[in-house]
DNA sequence: GTCCAGGATCGGA
DNA sequence: TCCGATCATGGA
């Protein structure tokens, strides 16, 4: 990998693991990232970028070198090498064949665990378009201005100062009681989010499942996609259908320790060929 | 108008 | 331990 700076851009070359931008960031594990013009709007450390391809190459704007070494390509997950993986995927399913043709170059992000936990517990028994404009209203009413209509995510410290009256404006119904408990219990301690990063992935389960409004699916998405342990396997209704008539033996134990990136293949590729689901 | 959504919780069998 | 009703809201 190597780092070229003009003007604004920051230009990374020789990326070894090619990422594909829209399938990683619309592929469902993540909700803020914007398509305008073929390139992608998002914000993440407090920094608003665009970020877009230009052959193999990334080009990242309005960060700096620094920022993007150390932070972006973290981020994007430039440096495990998904082809290793994939192989080690290959004789597991057919499906998943199909879906690394359909959907190629899918990273596992690192994502900020506060912004992913809270995400996620609004995601619930709700629909994807839904859960985004649920976030960006919570984004725009208790987030940093950081331009023109970009917020930061809110921390969990403002927001665990919030009252349920204070959140009626998102709209997030049922949901608004999980994320002030969990808001307020990160901000007392009570819950430690740096701690279960380090934490073995079935402690970290355990940990995760004791914030209210947070289950096995949940907790899941949190492992998987800010504290990157590849193994954990969200299991939501489409994931169940896929179990139910894809996979032999109805096992996923066949995808071992890179469960999570078969699934989010899987995932992805399913809900963009829903017919699959109806042999 | 009806059905359903990247679920979790609770009460009752 | 298991199962179904329920939760708030609006997208399709």
């Amino acid at each position: 990998m190597n780092f070229l700076e003009l003007q604004n851009k920051i230009l990374i070359t020789e990326i070894k693991n090619d990422i594909n931008l829209e399938n990683t960031l619309e592929c469902g594990q993540c909700f803020r990232w914007k398509k305008i013009n073929n390139k992608y709007h998002g914000i993440a450390n407090n920094e608003n970028i665009t970020v877009y391809k230009k052959n193999k190459d990334l080009i990242i704007e309005n960060s700096n070198i620094n920022n993007v070494k150390n932070f972006w390509v973290n981020y994007f997950d430039l440096n495990l090498d998904y082809t290793k993986i994939k192989k080690y995927l290959s004789n597991t399913n057919t499906y998943l064949l199909q879906a690394y043709e359909s959907c190629p170059d899918i990273h596992i992000l690192n994502q900020e665990p506060w912004e992913t936990l809270c995400s996620f517990i609004i995601s619930q028994n709700n629909n994807i378009p839904r859960i985004k404009k649920i976030i960006s209203k919570l984004c725009e009413n208790f987030g940093y201005k950081l331009s023109n209509n970009n917020f930061s995510f809110p921390d969990y410290k403002i927001m665990s100062q919030l009252k349920k009256k204070d959140l009626e404006i998102i709209k997030s119904g049922f949901r608004t009681r999980y994320i002030l408990n969990t808001a307020e219990k990160i901000s007392t301690g009570e819950i430690n989010l740096e701690e279960i990063k380090n934490m073995e992935i079935n402690q970290a389960r355990k940990k995760l499942v004791t914030l209210n409004g947070v289950g096995p699916k949940i907790s899941e998405c949190v492992l998987l996609y800010s504290y990157h342990k590849l193994e954990a396997f969200p299991m939501d209704i489409w994931m169940k259908k896929v179990v139910d008539k894809l996979i032999a033996n109805k096992d996923i134990k066949i995808f071992g320790k890179y469960a999570g990136i078969a699934q989010q293949y899987l995932y992805y590729y399913i809900r963009k060929n829903k017919h699959i689901l109806e042999l």
